[in-house]
DNA sequence: TCTGGGGTCCTAGGACCC
DNA sequence: TCTGGGGTCCTAGGACCC
C-alpha cells in the first residue's frame, strides 16, 4: 500500500473518472452497426443474465443482473450481443495508461474506474476542472470511449459528481457548493445504499442527502447499525477523510457456479467443486498466495443459501486439499441446509443452484512450500483440524453417506471430473488482477 | 418466462486465554 | 461455595459494489 503524499487541499483535487455503460460502448465501438441502438451485453431473449447495456436501452429500464427475458420484455427492439472480453481489458488498460499521466495517484477500483489525486498535478496541468475535461477528451480520441469525471474535495463527493455527471460529462463541486449541490440528491446515490438500506431510510421519511444530514448520527446507528449508520452520517456531512492509494493486495480468492437446478448428486458436487478449486488453488499460486480459510457457499433451488467455513491450522494451496476441504464443507452445508435426514423437513433428494468455493485469510508463501507433498502429520491435512471440528465433520460425511451413499464423500477423492460449463470468456476477465 | 461472477466489509455469538 | 472483564479468533449470515 502506498498513500500518495500529496499536500493536503482545500480544492477540488480528487477526480472520479468512470467509463459510460462501458461493455455495451466496447461493443458500439467495435461494430458501428450497434451505435445509436439498444443494446445488451450477455444474455439472450430466452435466459440468461444482462451483464451491461447500453444508454439506449437503459432508457427502456433494461439494467445490468438483469435476466434477458425480462430485459427483451422491456425494450423489444433490444439487440442482444456477445461480449469481446479480452478488448474490454485491453482498452480499460489504454483508459487508465491515459488517466495516469495527469498523476501517479491513480487507485484503479474497478475494471472501468478510478480515483485520481491530482493535487500534484495543477501547478502543471492547471485546475482540475482543465485536467478533468483534458483527460476526457483524450479518452475519447485516443480510445473512443465515452467517459464521465466527478471532480470535488473528497473522494465521495467525487465519485457522487461523476454519476450525476453521466451520461459522458463532467462535473465539478467548488467546497463552497457543497451542500447546495448534495442536498437534492437521493440516498441511492451514496456509496454503500443499497435497497436495503435506501428502504429502511425510506421508511423514516429520509429520501435526499440533506434528510440524512439533518438525521442525529445516534438516530441513523440505531436504525442501520454501528458502522453503517456512522459512516452514512459522516458521508451525508461530506466528512470522508479518505485518501487516493493504490491498490492493495486481495483479502481473498473465490470462484462460484451457477448450475441451473440439479440434483447434488455426489458425482455433480466433486465435479464442481473439483473445477472451482482447480480455479481458486491455480490463481493463488499464481500470485505466491496461500490461504488458511475455505469457505463454501451452497445455494438451494428458491436461491436460500447457506455457508460453512474451516480455518485450517496452515495455508493451503494445493488443488487436492482444497477439493477434499471444499467437498467435506459442502456436504455439511447441504446436509445441514437442507434439514437432513431424518430431521423435519429432511427430504430423500435436494436441489441446488450453485456451489462456491472462497479462501481468505491469505499469506505470501512461495511456490517451494506450495508444492510439498501431504504427510501424515501434516497440519494442512483436513483431519487434523481441532477435535470439535473433526466431529462435526465425520458427523456431516457419516450423515452424507447414509443419504447417499458409501462413495458420497472422502478425504481422497480417486478422480476428479472435471464438469460444469467451460469457463467463459467472462469469468476469465472477473478473475484477471487489475 | 427465473435470476452471473468476482470481491469487501460488518455483525453477533461462542470459544478460549489471561 | 461460584465466579469478572478484556482481547482475539472463528463461524455464519447479510448488505453492498462493479
Amino acid at each position: 500500500m502506498f498513500e500518495y503524499a500529496g499536500r493536503v487541499s482545500d480544492g477540488p483535487t480528487i477526480l472520479h473518472a468512470d467509463l459510460d455503460a462501458f461493455y455495451a460502448s466496447v461493443e458500439q465501438l467495435l461494430d458501428p452497426a450497434l451505435r445509436g441502438r439498444p443494446i445488451a451485453v450477455g444474455g439472450s431473449a430466452r435466459g440468461g443474465v444482462v451483464l451491461a447495456a447500453s444508454y439506449e436501452a437503459k432508457a427502456h429500464g433494461v439494467q445490468g443482473g438483469m435476466p434477458g427475458w425480462r430485459a427483451a420484455q422491456l425494450c423489444p427492439r433490444l439487440v442482444f450481443v456477445r461480449g469481446h472480453f479480452d478488448q474490454y481489458q485491453r482498452l480499460a488498460d489504454q483508459v487508465m495508461d491515459v488517466l495516469g499521466d495527469a498523476t501517479p495517484a491513480v487507485q484503479r477500483i474497478s475494471i472501468d474506474e478510478a480515483f485520481l489525486d491530482v493535487s500534484g498535478s495543477v501547478h502543471l496541468f492547471g485546475p482540475p476542472a482543465v485536467i478533468g475535461a483534458a483527460l476526457r477528451v483524450r479518452v475519447r480520441s485516443e480510445v473512443g470511449l465515452p467517459i464521465s469525471i466527478g471532480a470535488a474535495r473528497t473522494k465521495h463527493l467525487a465519485k457522487v459528481a461523476s454519476q450525476v455527471a453521466k451520461p459522458d460529462g463532467l462535473v465539478v463541486v467548488e467546497p463552497e457548493r457543497e451542500r447546495e449541490f448534495l442536498d437534492p440528491l437521493p440516498v441511492a446515490l451514496m456509496w454503500g445504499v443499497g435497497p436495503v438500506t435506501q428502504q429502511r431510510l425510506a421508511d423514516r421519511g429520509i429520501h435526499t442527502i440533506g434528510d440524512l444530514a439533518h438525521e442525529p448520527s445516534s438516530s441513523l446507528e440505531h436504525l442501520l447499525g454501528r458502522a453503517v449508520g456512522a459512516r452514512l452520517g459522516a458521508l451525508a456531512l461530506n466528512e470522508d477523510p479518505r485518501r487516493v492509494v493504490t491498490s492493495g493486495r486481495a483479502r481473498s480468492v473465490g470462484a462460484q457456479s451457477a448450475l441451473g437446478r440439479r440434483q447434488a448428486t455426489p458425482e455433480l458436487v466433486r465435479a464442481v467443486l473439483g473445477n472451482l478449486a482447480e480455479r481458486v488453488a491455480s490463481r493463488m499460486r499464481a500470485k505466491g498466495r496461500a490461504g488458511r480459510t475455505v469457505t463454501v457457499r451452497v445455494r438451494f433451488a428458491g436461491m436460500r443459501a447457506v455457508t460453512r467455513s474451516l480455518t485450517l491450522g496452515a495455508p493451503i494451496a494445493a488443488t487436492l486439499t482444497l477439493t477434499e476441504v471444499a467437498e467435506q464443507l459442502a456436504w455439511q452445508a447441504i446436509v445441514d441446509g437442507d434439514g437432513g435426514p431424518g430431521r423435519p423437513g429432511g427430504k430423500e433428494s435436494v436441489e441446488i443452484s450453485l456451489l462456491a468455493i472462497s479462501v481468505s485469510n491469505l499469506a505470501v508463501q512461495h511456490a517451494i512450500q506450495l508444492e510439498l507433498p501431504l504427510q501424515p502429520e501434516d497440519p494442512r491435512r483436513p483431519g487434523s483440524a481441532t477435535g470439535a471440528a473433526r466431529w462435526a465433520l465425520d458427523q456431516s460425511m457419516d450423515a452424507a453417506r447414509a443419504r447417499f451413499g458409501k462413495d458420497a464423500v472422502g478425504y481422497l477423492p480417486a478422480t476428479l471430473r472435471r464438469g460444469g460449463g467451460v469457463p467463459d470468456d467472462f469469468r476469465e476477465l472477473a478473475e484477471k488482477d487489475l
